[in-house]
DNA sequence: ACTATACCCGACTATAATAGTCGTATTTAA
DNA sequence: TTAAATACGACTATTATAGTCGGGTATAGT
């Protein structure tokens, strides 16, 4: 539990390399390259992040991608959320269809405690880590 | 991520479950119908946690368990780790054999979150949950 | 002693989530 | 026209989690 996926490291790495680059396009290549991530894994995820607009891709020849300028202002449950689906520590905390529902005495407690992660979470912006 | 593993949360039921009953034992079939939880996978984690002395174990006929007296001043981060081993954002706060270190540019950042994350799941209780 | 009911434990299988690959299409600068 | 890049869906592989099974030990009641 607890642990970021690879999609979500290659992403942060991938954004703050982006970051440290500015105005400047980055490639796929030089990115999977450079910290030796699979090179179409990292590219379905910049794709992804294009299309959720947190980065801007170029497309043709001397194509990359670059950092969206609003980017940093996004907190980090939300981007783990956009790229993965919702968090919960629970099922029940996202979807109820739970065969124990009725009997379960942990729901409470645990739903309190996954609210302060979520808290924290959302507290910490995006760019305390790309930046 | 950030999600509870099964066996997480059928350990705490069941702590919740005997911390109701106080001296008298549960049984694992109890447990186990009350809450529509696998018998076989509920015993593994029955016996780990009396291993562990978080509860403890009769043996016999009118056997059963309790729960440990002193197992209330445990914190999450302890039970989760007595139970699941070393839980980090990143493998590399674990152990580092990881490809990418040298040229990682996240690690810092993300091992600040960890901690941070840490921290609070030390700070609970185990029986702000099981209580 | 025998039996029923419980805990004990390791080895095994199944399932689901994650990680990674491949093929093909599209865009664009040179 | 070609080369280098993004776009995207379908596929496979790997790993972690979840669950099952078989045989063992302990003990109360008869």
């Amino acid at each position: 539990m607890l642990k970021l996926t690879r999609k979500l490291e290659y992403a942060l790495i991938a954004l703050r390399h982006m970051q440290t680059k500015g105005e400047l396009l980055s490639t796929t290549k030089e990115i999977s390259d450079m910290y030796t991530i699979p090179q179409e894994l990292l590219a379905k995820t910049l794709q992804q992040m294009a299309r959720l607009e947190y980065i801007d891709a170029v497309q043709g020849s001397h194509g990359g991608y670059r950092i969206h300028s609003s980017m940093s202002k996004i907190s980090l449950t939300k981007f783990i959320e956009d790229l993965e689906g919702p968090m919960g520590m629970v099922d029940c905390s996202v979807a109820s269809d739970c065969i124990q529902l009725n009997n379960c005495n942990i729901r409470q407690p645990i739903n309190r405690i996954n609210d302060n992660i979520r808290s924290i979470f959302s507290s910490i912006n995006l760019s305390e880590i790309t930046h």
